[in-house]
DNA sequence: ACAGTTTCTGCAAAGGTTTGCAGACTCTCC
DNA sequence: GGAGAGTCTGCAAACCTTTGCAGAAACTGT
C-alpha cells in the first residue's frame, strides 16, 4: 500500500541505504545520483516513515504540549505560537488538554513520553514530585511555571502587575482588591508577590480576595465578594474572571469605570472586544509559545550535557491601558 | 534507557511473544504467568512502544486535527471535544493550525497522513482535487464541510439561520443584513442557503454583504457597510465578527438592539460574556468533536468495506436568544 | 498410564528505516 | 598504465514489536 524506500530504491536502481543517505545527509552521495533518487521518490509521493526511523534514531520528530484548560484563550494562542515554531523546525505536536487536574496532567505527560521528543508544559498545576518523576522520563519545558533544574519560558507576571498597580495607583486608587487565581499556580504566586512589593511601593493597600477558579464564573461571584471589600478598583487573576466581574456589575448597574475600575491579566482578544474595553496586563502568549519550542530544541540538540542546566527566559508583561479603569469617584 | 519488552521478559522469565500476548490478548496467556508479567511490567514502569508496534500493526493510535484558525474559540472547543473522545479510546491527538490558508491545510494533511492512522478537517477551505488527494493517502473525516463519497459530522447552519430569521421576524424586522464569511466555507454556503429559503418562508428581505474575513476585524468593518445598506438587523457569519459589529456600533453611538439587533453564530463563550449579551445561533462544538472521533474510529474498525460508505452525522443547533436583538425602531 | 485434545509458550520473520563497515569505483599523479 | 588516495555505494545488523507456526505442557477420559 504505502510506498516504502525500497520502491524509491528500486525505481532509482541504487540500494535504500543510498536512498536513505540522500534524504538524512545528502553530501554523502555524488549528485546525479541523488538528483535520479529524489526524483524517483517524488514520482512515487515517497515520505519517509517517521515511526520506523525513530525506532532507530531515537528521535521521533514529535513534541507534546500539554494546556490546562483550552476553552480559556490564553492557552490556544500558546499552542499556535508554538505549533508554528515547531512546524519550523518540521516537527509536529502533540496537544493533550489536563482539564485542570494534576493528576490528569501527570498521566498526560507520562502516556506521551514514548511518542514525543520533549513537552512542553504550560500552567502546570502538578505537584513537585509529580513533576520530578515527568523530568526523569522527558525533557520538557515549563511555561509560566518556576521550578530548580528545569528550563523554563516565564512571562514576567510581577512586573506585569506591578504596572497595573502603578497604573491604578496614579489614577488615585488607595484600596483595591485582588482576585486570586488557582493555588498551585505560579502565575499566581507571581502576580501575589508582585502585589505585595507593588502595594509597599505605590502605597496601595491590596485585600487579597480567593482563591477562585479562573473562569469567568468564577468572576461573577467574585466581584459581589470585592464589592463588599469596599475597594475602587478590582484586579482580577486573569481576562476570564475580569470578564464575570464586569458583567456582573453591569448587572448590578455599577458603572465602569466611574464607579470601579477593573483590571484583568492576560489580554486575550476578548479584552479588547467587551464594553468597556479592558484594561489589562498583555502576556505574550504567542512568542511564549515559540520560545517555549526553541528552548526545548535546544535542549534536544544540546544532548545530555546540561551545560547551562536549567534555562529560563523571561518574557516582558506590558499593560495595556483601555477602558475600564479611571480616577476613582470622590 | 528506556526500557523494553525484552526487559520485561527477562525479568519475567519468559519470552518476549508471551509478554506481548500478556498485553495485547490477555485471554491467551495462562493468568498465573500473566499477573507475573504485568507485575514485572509494572517494577519497570514499562510502556509498550507504539512506533514499534504501529511499524507491524500498521496502525498508530494517532489521530490528526487540523484546524484553519486555533484563535477562533470555535475551534479549540471542536478540538478539546474530539481531544476527550480519541482519549477515551487511547488515541493520541496530533493538532495543526492552516491559518485559514488552502495549501497549508493540504501540505499538513499530507504531512500527518503517515503518523495518523486518520485526520479529522475541521471547516476545510480546501479545493476538492487536493480534498480528493487527501482521501486517497489517508482516511479522514470533515467537520462542517460536505463532500460526495467522504464521511463527516455536519452542524445544521441552514436550520440555524432558519431560527434566527424566524425570531427576527417575529420581532417585526422586515429588512436585514447577512455578513457572508469565506466564500469556500460549507458553512457559509449552507447559511446562504438557509437564509434564501428563510427569507421567503418569513418574508424577510436579506441583503448579502460580503464576503468577510470571519474575525472580529471585520466586524469592524462590515457594520459601517451594513448601516449604510438601510437594514435594521445584522446577521454575522460567527460571532466574532458579531462581536466586531457590536463594538462599531457601540463606537458610533448606534444603540443595539433599540436601533439595531445583531445575530452572531456560534455561540463561544463570549457571547454570552459582551455587552449587551449576544443573541446567537449555537453550534455544538464539543460534541461535533466527539462525533467526528467516533466516525472517524467507526470508519477505521470498519475497514476497507466502505458499507454505507459515507457517512454523515448532522447535528442540531439552537438560537440562544439574548440582549442584543429586539423590535425595530417604528 | 497413555493417547488425544486443548491450552500455552517460544522461535523467528517481518515491518521501514539508519548506519558501521568494507568493498567498488573514480580520480590524481607519477 | 598502475598505485594510492579519496569518494560513493551496498550489505547486513539493529531498533521494538507483533504474529504465524509449531512444539511443549497441561489436561481429559479411559
Amino acid at each position: 500500500m504505502a510506498v516504502t524506500i525500497h520502491d524509491v530504491a528500486r525505481r532509482a536502481q541504487v540500494s535504500v541505504s543510498t536512498v536513505s543517505r540522500a534524504f538524512t545527509m545528502p553530501d554523502l552521495v555524488r549528485p546525479a545520483t541523488r538528483e535520479q533518487i529524489l526524483r524517483a521518490a517524488d514520482e512515487l509521493g515517497y515520505r519517509p516513515n517517521r515511526a520506523a526511523r525513530g525506532l532507530i534514531t531515537g528521535k521521533t520528530g514529535n513534541l507534546g504540549i500539554v494546556v490546562p484548560d483550552l476553552q480559556n484563550p490564553f492557552f490556544p494562542s500558546v499552542v499556535s505560537g508554538a505549533q508554528a515554531q515547531a512546524r519550523l523546525a518540521d516537527y509536529a505536536v502533540f496537544l493533550a488538554d489536563s482539564g485542570e487536574d494534576p493528576r490528569l496532567e501527570a498521566e498526560l505527560i507520562h502516556a506521551m513520553t514514548k511518542q514525543v521528543d520533549g513537552v512542553i508544559v504550560c500552567s502546570s498545576r502538578m505537584d513537585v514530585d509529580d513533576l520530578r518523576r515527568a523530568t526523569e522520563s522527558t525533557t520538557l519545558v515549563l511555561l509560566n511555571r518556576k521550578n530548580p533544574g528545569v528550563p523554563a519560558v516565564l512571562m514576567d507576571s510581577a512586573d506585569g502587575i506591578r504596572q497595573a498597580i502603578e497604573h491604578l495607583a496614579a489614577l488615585g486608587h488607595r484600596r483595591c482588591a485582588f482576585l486570586s487565581g488557582p493555588r498551585n499556580s505560579w502565575s499566581n504566586k507571581e502576580r501575589r508577590r508582585g502585589l505585595r512589593t507593588a502595594s509597599r511601593l505605590y502605597g496601595v493597600e491590596v485585600v487579597e480576595l480567593g482563591p477562585f477558579a479562573p473562569v469567568f464564573e468564577a468572576g461573577l461571584q467574585a466581584a459581589d465578594i470585592a464589592l463588599a471589600s469596599n475597594v475602587t478598583a478590582i484586579v482580577a487573576f486573569n481576562d476570564l474572571m475580569a470578564l464575570g466581574v464586569l458583567n456582573r456589575l453591569n448587572d448590578r448597574k455599577i458603572r465602569v469605570p466611574e464607579e470601579m475600575s477593573v483590571v484583568g491579566f492576560d489580554d486575550i482578544a476578548m479584552a479588547g472586544m467587551c464594553t468597556p474595553q479592558l484594561t489589562t496586563v498583555e502576556m505574550p502568549t504567542q512568542q511564549g509559545g515559540r520560545a517555549a519550542v526553541d528552548l526545548l530544541l535546544d535542549q534536544l540538540a544540546g544532548g545530555d550535557d546540561d551545560r547551562g542546566a536549567a534555562q529560563q527566559r523571561m518574557v516582558g508583561t506590558q499593560l495595556i491601558v483601555r477602558a475600564s479603569t479611571a480616577p476613582p469617584r470622590t
